[in-house]
DNA sequence: CCGTATCCAAAAGGATACTG
DNA sequence: CAGTATCCTTTTGGATACGG
């Protein structure tokens, strides 16, 4: 038997180049922006700014635990800017930075690759499904 | 005490919501390419077919239960196509379909808009990390 | 060589209650 | 109003052993 086994170099390369994937900027942007919530946030800040309460009303049935994991990420990698307003009851809005923006273009052409696409898609579910009755 | 709570009126709008999403072309698209290894097999099958031994070596780490899930699932869409050569032992091929192949370009644009805005991002995580001190 | 089946650990995410 | 903290269920995915 070997001082290492098999095992133990597969998950060495694993690690190795899980370390690699992590700091891939193409890995890290999709990771971002197919996130479920992301993408409907997003969206929903692309007509303008909107307050905490109007975000949860939009998207629909959202936690409040995973709005603001998803508002505090997007704030962190300066995708979202938030503005407090110090009052009575106190008012938070949340919109699109420049950098937020740019990504727009791209949430559009993916969603035109999808649409133009998915029957496609769907006839070729339809005809595996199929052939493995 | 209403016959209908708040909680059960929350589920319920959930539950319609995430149906809808379920059927939204472009949240399927972004399911699919955002997943780690769907990219990774897709990537690798960029130039040229390639056996299943390959893709698990090329794609370092990758477990047979997952290579072997991803690619039904991409079979199933459309994106790959799967040759079976019967000799022994049995030889198997994977390819990019015409499908498959459309969605390289959407793939190249995501990689140059994640190269040229990452140091933007990286500069908002350290700014955004400096403030929390 | 190309998988499938099973088990199990880790992570994601929803429900709820509570705070400034 | 805008969150935070906790608990707990569901999902994901890796390891391993086995089958065609």
């Amino acid at each position: 038997m070997a001082t290492v086994t098999a095992a133990q170099r597969r998950a060495e390369q694993r690690r190795a180049y899980d370390a690699y994937l992590a700091e891939c900027p193409t890995r890290q942007l999709l990771d971002r922006i197919s996130d479920k919530w992301v993408s409907l946030v997003l969206t929903a800040l692309a007509t303008g700014p909107r307050r905490y309460s109007e975000l949860r009303r939009i998207i629909a049935g959202v936690s409040e635990k995973m709005l603001t994991q998803t508002l505090r990420t997007l704030e962190r990698d300066g995708l979202v800017s938030r503005a407090v307003t110090v009052s009575v009851p106190v008012r938070v809005d949340y919109a699109l930075t420049p950098l937020g923006t740019s990504l727009l273009p791209l949430m559009t052409s993916i969603k035109e690759w999808a649409e133009s696409h998915i029957e496609e898609v769907e006839r070729a579910r339809t005809a595996y499904d199929t052939d493995q009755d």
